[in-house]
DNA sequence: GTCTATAGAAGGATAGAC
DNA sequence: GTCTATCCTTCTATAGAC
């Protein structure tokens, strides 16, 4: 199906995305979502009423799609090391599709603390924690060490697509391509968990 | 020296932070600076000519002081591990005091090109590599292995402030405290990190 | 359902008095 | 330097013809 069979209602969903993906809701224009999808200003109107009910249609399909690849990938039943390089490889080429998203979803939680509520909903944390914890590498693992090995994963490979524009040109100083260098985590990344999860293992922390 | 002493262009000019920190240029209002430096919306005029100029050099200060304390940690001539602590007590500290800025400027330099350019042409590329190559953990360690530690120290040390708002929703429901956790993080993350070094040292990358 | 034209609100910028 | 009043542009939103 192309652009031109699409009912209106979807061009103007699709091309609303896009823009506010971009720009975010301040600094999205009604006018460049018409002009996106090829109608006038007043058919945006006709099907959403206000740019605010339209943001919110596009944040809640965003908000679900993002939600949905993290605890898919969270909730796998396997061990530690194959649930790593599985979560890298699947997560990263989804944020490579998808590289305007984690920014888009924390500038408008940070703007908006409805959204944050709305965000946090979809979350369903047993699921989550179940799933991890199932497989977790350490049994005697205490309990906020988990929330920080969670929060490090997520940080490992959110952190280098949100930061894309900045990373992208340091890189280009040295002559390497990010895309290259995107690629070259899917097997670093992993690789780096693991070796710490061990490596602590080894190692226990001093106490404070 | 308080509020009232402060000569009207610094009122200005901090009121003008505050804002453009918070909603960054799309977001922020001329009324809202006036407001917030306690003047009418004429002043900023005479003051600052645009809302443009105005924002440049707000934008100029804050990339300013979030690179300063970057690049002065990696420049420390000490060993790896009394660098990596050394590295989260100032810089987390420091974020923990302005957890508005690592956002700002992703935000700004995603949405405008020459943001970045202004932000990047900062860096001092020369002291950071000399700075952490003196100290390296391993002297064998491949050429991109080296921006890949990097990009990971990075990422585990902003990432839990730029997702202050997701990550303090989340261990809420958990009840843990979002600063109880980011003072955890000043010991995890070194730990994380070493341990990772020396775990990566001892278990090399099986090659792809 | 789709368009043109325009109303109406908001926000940046300026004129001019003091 | 600082204020009030106001202009002008931009943008959201609606009216009304087809």
């Amino acid at each position: 199906m192309n652009k031109e069979d699409k009912i209106t209602e979807d061009k103007i969903f699709d091309a609303a995305t896009e823009e506010f993906e971009e720009k975010g809701m301040d600094g999205a224009r009604m006018q460049n979502i018409a002009d996106r999808a090829g109608i006038n200003k007043a058919l945006l109107h006709y099907y959403f009423r206000t740019k605010d009910k339209l943001f919110m249609a596009v944040f809640d399909m965003l908000a679900e799609k993002l939600f949905k690849k993290f605890a898919g990938i969270f909730e796998l039943d396997m061990p530690m090391d194959k649930k790593l390089e599985y979560f890298f490889t699947e997560h990263m080429s989804f944020l490579e599709k998808n590289p305007k998203l984690p920014m888009f979803i924390l500038r408008e939680v940070t703007r908006n603390p409805e959204l944050l509520e709305k965000f946090l909903s979809k979350i369903n944390f047993e699921n989550i924690e179940s799933g991890m914890i199932k497989n977790i590498p350490r049994k005697d693992m205490p309990e906020n060490d988990f929330a920080h090995l969670m929060i490090s994963i997520v940080s490992l490979s959110v952190f280098p697509i949100v930061a894309k524009p900045i990373i992208e040109g340091i890189l280009s100083k040295q002559d390497i391509s990010y895309d290259k260098f995107i690629e070259e985590r899917l097997q670093y990344s992993p690789w780096f968990i693991q070796s710490a999860i061990l490596g602590m293992a080894e190692n226990p922390k001093n106490p404070k």
